[in-house]
DNA sequence: AAGACGGGGTC
DNA sequence: GACCCAGTCTT
């Protein structure tokens, strides 16, 4: 691309940028944690999900410190719905060590940021260019599709070579001085213009530039890669009642739904009946026995690789047992049906608390 | 380099 | 039902 069209490109980005853009909450001061914490939460996750979060959190958790003082549960709950939420726990951790060794401040260094937990190459320069309004290429999975279209790459986008052509097209293209407002400009145009169905190309400030336009094949890019399929996962759960109350289990802080609540239960295995499979995961989990006493509902949940069928029933422990042993959990409780809500569980979870709350 | 890690919106 | 999202961590 030449000299005079990466300037005309720059301003029309400018310019749409400033009087297209969004009001969301984190664009307000700019301030270092608010945009650490707003960055964590849009990580594969959509502004429209992400903003009642962030108005929560910010209300709860005004700045590192108080993160930094929280418990792991209260920032889970916090969370809950979310995904991903080894992201939290992951904002905890780097909370303790801004505290050690930064003076509760978010660092620009750009290695210092890489060193706390969560924080990667994206989200480091992220920090570095919208609160430190560094000189920081900025690409994310909005930049890489507006890209490919713009720049009509073929190759699919996620391939090495694409990525080393968007890395040193984004570092080309970034006015000197203006990386907030740029980088956001072409982050908003990729969420609301260049999106990845239906682009608005009538609308578009930068279609004049823009390759696959012009050879009107925009719905071809960016080239997807090659996908895996969808794998169907049966999961039995049991209900445990005793005098009144419930039994759940919190899992541990790493892996799927790290820290998360949860029922007791497992996979069923392909020979199984749900009630046998029920049985033989409370015996592994717990050293319990159960007997099933009814069948609460089936549900389906569906993942990024798998889709899981949840079959819940209610069961009831044999006393000669006694407590339960935990062997896969970090920790348990007894709770009062009504106190769940207390608890940061699973989405699929979650729904099966709805419906047990409505057929006590 | 590839797989794990959630949930929801959209067509 | 498939795709995708303001990515990171682990192996």
């Amino acid at each position: 691309m030449e000299r005079r069209e990466i300037r005309q490109l720059q301003g029309r980005l400018i310019r749409w940028f400033t009087q297209n853009q969004r009001p969301l909450p984190w664009r307000e001061r700019y301030l270092p944690y608010e945009i650490w914490i707003s960055e964590i939460m849009l990580q594969q996750t959509r502004v429209d999900t992400v903003v009642p979060y962030y108005l929560r959190w910010m209300q709860r958790f005004p700045g590192v410190r108080s993160v930094a003082r929280a418990g792991q549960d209260d920032l889970l709950k916090h969370w809950e719905g979310m995904g991903y939420y080894s992201r939290v726990l992951n904002i905890h951790r780097a909370a303790g060590i801004l505290m050690d060794r930064h003076g509760g401040e978010l660092p620009r260094n750009y290695h210092d940021l890489l060193e706390l937990p969560g924080i990667g190459p994206y989200t480091a320069a992220a920090i570095r260019s919208l609160a430190f309004n560094l000189d920081e290429p900025l690409v994310d999975g909005n930049v890489e599709r507006v890209f490919s279209r713009l720049f009509n790459m073929e190759a699919p986008v996620k391939s090495r070579q694409s990525q080393a052509y968007i890395r040193s097209m984004a570092s080309d293209i970034l006015p000197s001085g203006r990386a907030r407002c740029f980088n956001q400009a072409l982050m908003e145009l990729g969420a609301t213009v260049c999106t990845p169905r239906k682009p608005g190309c009538l609308h578009c400030p930068v279609a004049p530039h823009c390759e696959s336009l012009r050879l009107e094949i925009v719905h071809r890019r960016p080239v997807p890669g090659i996908r895996r399929k969808i794998v169907p996962v049966q999961v039995v759960v049991g209900i445990i009642e005793q005098d009144g109350k419930v039994f759940i289990q919190k899992r541990p802080s790493r892996g799927l739904m790290a820290g998360l609540w949860e029922f007791p239960g497992g996979k069923i295995e392909n020979t199984e009946t749900p009630e046998e499979a029920l049985a033989r995961e409370m015996k592994e989990e717990l050293g319990l026995r159960v007997q099933c006493v009814r069948k609460i509902a089936s549900i389906e949940h569906n993942y990024t690789s798998f889709r899981v069928s949840l079959h819940a029933y209610a069961c009831t422990a044999d006393p000669r047992d006694g407590a339960p042993a935990l062997r896969c959990a970090s920790d348990a409780r007894w709770v009062d049906p009504g106190d769940l809500d207390n608890y940061a569980f699973p989405a699929a979870n979650r729904r099966l608390i709805d419906i047990i709350r409505k057929n006590p």
